[in-house]
DNA sequence: ATGCGGACCTGTTAGC
DNA sequence: TGCTAACAGGTCCGCA
């Protein structure tokens, strides 16, 4: 499940194979996405020099720019859903199923083998591919999103404003994308418990000291697992592509009816908003 | 405006 | 063993 730490390690390893080179090809082999793929895509992008990549919550930015008319803001958003994935892959590997595109940039001057082409692997296909012009933090899809969970902007204050007379449960508060970006399922699982706060708990009824707890864990939390990733930028070339936030220590998701780790209490499962939600009865309150 | 629930999709796992 | 049903999750959308 890409995650903002997958997202961002995607980001960091792709980018230095690609940026600065053109859009040779964009093949779609499956436009069924999230958001079916125009057909005239391919043609729009067909040319246009890869810029700076940038990643914006869970979406990955590819701006391509147009050498004719350089002035002109445009180019890719990405979106890798719930089992999305982006890799470097030689032009020779063969496709396999649930590969739906594949990015060729030209070669440079100084190649002297074909370059890598990004390739998108999505069983699922709740992922999406769009195309913007202007400025791409004020699309439709990103306008609207709240600060990033590492930036100055998150502060225990804004959450503690903005959370006064919800009624809302406060995981599925911090899980609103307008409140704080990249806080999934498994992270707000895992900061509430280590807040020591019970995720069914009215968001407007938690005080700012422990939104103050709980936004440095968030912060914690998610710079470890970027960390994490980064250990693994390796596989996007070649590799098998899985990221290495599995790997770490997870103290309340997934283990229901397993001893809490800190007061040995059965973990309890529960839905909030459709989603399954683990904690400590005894140490979240 | 707020909060909830359904829809999208398919590989994996649980249950009969 | 083989089948069906539930589940996972990010995001959008419609409804009360």
């Amino acid at each position: 499940m890409p995650e903002l730490p997958e997202v961002e390690t995607t980001c960091r390893g792709v980018a230095p194979w690609l940026e600065g080179r053109s859009v040779e090809l964009l093949d779609v082999r499956e436009p069924r996405l999230r958001w079916p793929i125009p057909q005239n895509l391919p043609r729009q992008v067909h040319g246009l020099r890869i810029g700076t990549l940038q990643r914006r919550a869970k979406y990955l930015l590819m701006p391509l720019m147009d050498l004719q008319h350089p002035e002109r803001s445009q180019g890719l958003i990405w979106h890798l859903g719930m089992s999305g994935s982006l890799r470097l892959v030689s032009p020779q590997e063969p496709w396999k199923k649930h590969d739906h595109l594949q990015l060729t940039p030209s070669p440079l001057p100084s190649d002297t083998r074909p370059p890598l082409c990004l390739r998108y692997h999505d069983p699922r296909r709740f992922g999406f591919l769009l195309f913007y012009t202007g400025d791409p933090l004020l699309h439709p899809r990103l306008e609207k999103l709240g600060p990033e969970p590492l930036s100055d902007d998150f502060t225990a204050q804004r959450l503690y404003q903005r959370s006064r007379q919800r009624k809302l449960p406060v995981k599925a508060f911090i899980m609103d994308s307008a409140q704080v970006v990249g806080v999934g399922n498994i992270y707000a699982t895992e900061a509430l418990f280590r807040a020591g706060i019970d995720p069914r708990r009215a968001a407007g009824r938690i005080s700012l000291a422990r939104y103050t707890e709980l936004v440095k864990l968030i912060k914690l939390i998610l710079a470890a697992a970027i960390e994490q990733g980064g250990t693994t930028l390796r596989d996007f070339v070649g590799g098998d592509g899985k990221p290495g936030y599995f790997a770490q220590q997870l103290d309340a998701y997934g283990r229901a009816g397993q001893p809490c780790r800190k007061c040995s209490t059965v973990l309890q499962e529960t839905r909030i908003g459709q989603r399954s939600s683990v904690f400590c009865p005894q140490c979240q309150r």
